[in-house]
RNA sequence: GGCGCGGUCGCCAAGUGGUAAGGCCGAGCUCUGCAAAAGCUCUAUCGGCGGUUCGAUUCCGCCCCGCGCCUCCA
């Protein structure tokens, strides 16, 4: 099924497809800066990508698609952290790579087939920065920095229809005085920062000195060793459509002299209280914090799709609330199509589907959630589909539970419906078969007060056993009675 | 000031020129020592005012409110 896009650049949808004729879809994602973790808004986008990134697997296949995603590791935040902290830049950087690969791990994103990182790919940037210099795109200062001259780019603006930097901002453009101080004119921007104090030993050397390179320049230079001169897709968070974009489509294109990108897409950003994260309203969550109030990591990836992805999202702990139920929900009926069909859950459900496993004829359910999906990433709309099919489904199964011949009349029409699940559920990237809370320690005061009031319920003295589970809750556990013995679980904040 | 987005049930959120998906919550029912879990059932006329139309939540205009970008930012 074509899958339709939102272009930002001419802001209408259009189809995606590979432009080059070894059927490659070459597919660029901005990523993360590596100095803290990444917050749920970061997520959002990543996320996001990561459906985007599954859906081309579905269209292309799986050895078509490749897809980058750059690793931001020089630039003032993770210089300054690394300062603070007294330990090399590397340090840092590693670790908080290391987080980031953990945290999407858990999150279900599928890793990007290159992860390039800008301080392995400094002659990349000096290569292309060369190459600007010499067609006249870019001048080097006084002080030894290299600076894009926009003006020598007449599209600029193309995509942000921003026809150059207002310059009436005022108050904005006066902090960066001291920056602007050394260009030609405000617009223009750094391709290569010149050695200051405060980099420390974060230099490389250059033709225009010692210094390290401008944000900018590291998608353009990576997208280009690892995509060629023009990609099919870069995508990334709306903040980043002006400048960062624009500087690539400028810088990109006056050095390879031909198209950038074909396809730009943006996502939005998630609201938390109504308004973006921000340092300074304190409400960047990361994933751990998120994890310790008691929620999966996969609520929050379906918190993350609840909403259109080209639209604000506002997230609160009450969609971790409804994440966590809708995400049960699927979790059980999943579980009764494998009963209906004598599979365990487990095995049927614990993998993501692997590709190709599309069946030839799709159910209607499938087909139209690959329509809604496939048509600009509509998840909520997917999901309306989703739910709608599970409650047919279930009513059937509900209204032939006395009518085991039906069973097995309808063994087919079964496993035809877990397909269409698993491969729903592999677009979505949700795994069901994961840790639905948070392994936390169970203190053994709890056990003795759980297996107590068990003992009582097993006696009938029902008075002593409500009364042991209202300790149980006061001490912020959740006691659950089954059939044959019962759950024991820490209550969600 | 420039550019852009949005206001749909208590909350989140799709959608359409002909009277509005889904999830959560809530209520009722079934089940059940209780509670829970689970299933079933039920719950909106779409910010305001005009206009176009046989008919608008959906198109146009104005107004009100909210958010984002223009500065590092997913």
């Amino acid at each position: 099924m074509p899958i339709r896009l939102h272009d930002s650049l001419t802001r209408t949808p259009r189809e995606l497809k590979p432009a080059q004729p070894d059927g490659i879809f070459r597919f660029y994602n901005c990523g993360p800066t590596v100095y803290a973790p990444a917050h749920i808004g970061n997520f959002r986008t990543f996320v996001v990508n990561d459906v985007i990134r599954r859906l081309l697997e579905l269209e292309f296949g799986p050895d078509k698609v490749k897809h980058v995603r750059n690793l931001t590791d020089v630039d003032d935040k993770t210089i300054k952290r690394a300062r603070d902290e007294g330990r090399p830049l590397s340090d840092v950087t590693k670790q908080w790579t290391d987080k980031f690969h953990a945290d999407c791990a858990a999150l279900n994103c599928l890793p990007p087939h290159v992860e390039p990182a800008a301080t392995t790919h400094i002659k990349e940037q000096v290569d292309m920065i060369d190459v600007l210099m010499q067609k006249g795109n870019a001048y080097r200062a006084a002080d030894g920095s290299v600076y894009f001259k926009v003006s020598s780019f007449g599209d600029y603006g193309a995509l942000s229809r921003v026809k150059e930097r207002e310059l009436q901002v005022g108050s904005a453009l006066k902090a960066t005085a001291a920056d602007a101080d050394e260009k030609e004119d405000v617009s223009d921007f750094a391709l290569w920062k010149a050695h200051k104090p405060d980099d420390g030993a974060n230099a490389w050397d250059s033709p225009w000195g010692r210094g390290r390179p401008g944000w900018h320049i590291e998608c353009s230079a990576m997208s280009k060793k690892h995509l060629g001169d023009t990609i099919d897709l870069h995508t990334g968070g709306v903040d980043l459509l002006f400048p960062h974009h624009e500087n690539e489509i400028a810088q990109s294109q006056c050095c390879n002299g031909t198209t950038f990108a074909h396809h730009w897409y943006h996502s939005e950003h998630l609201l938390v209280d109504g308004k973006k994260m921000s340092k300074s309203l304190g409400n960047m969550y990361p994933l751990d914090e998120i994890v310790a109030k008691g929620f999966s990591p996969m609520a929050l990836r379906y918190a993350l799709l609840m909403g259109h992805p080209r639209k604000q999202l506002s997230f609160t702990l009450d969609s971790m609330h409804a994440a966590e139920s809708a995400l049960n929900k699927i979790r059980g009926y999943a579980k009764d199509l494998c009963k209906l069909r004598n599979l365990t859950f487990e095995e049927t459900f614990t993998k993501s589907p692997t590709l190709p496993l599309i069946p030839q004829v799709l159910g209607s359910v499938l087909k139209d959630f690959l329509g809604r999906i496939s048509d600009d990433i509509n998840t909520p709309a997917a999901f309306g589909i989703l739910f709608s099919g599970i409650e047919r489904n279930w009513k059937w199964i509900g209204d032939h539970a006395d009518d085991p011949t039906s069973w097995v009349q309808n063994q087919k029409e079964f496993q035809t419906s877990i397909d269409e699940l698993r491969l729903m559920l592999f677009v979505l990237g949700l795994n069901l078969n994961t840790p639905t809370t948070l392994e936390v320690e169970r203190p053994s005061a709890i056990t003795a007060l759980a297996e107590k009031r068990w003992a009582a319920k097993l006696a009938k003295d029902f008075a002593g056993a409500d009364a042991l589970r209202k300790e149980l809750t006061a001490a912020g556990w959740s006691m659950l009675d089954r059939k044959d013995g019962y759950s024991l679980e820490p209550l969600k904040k």
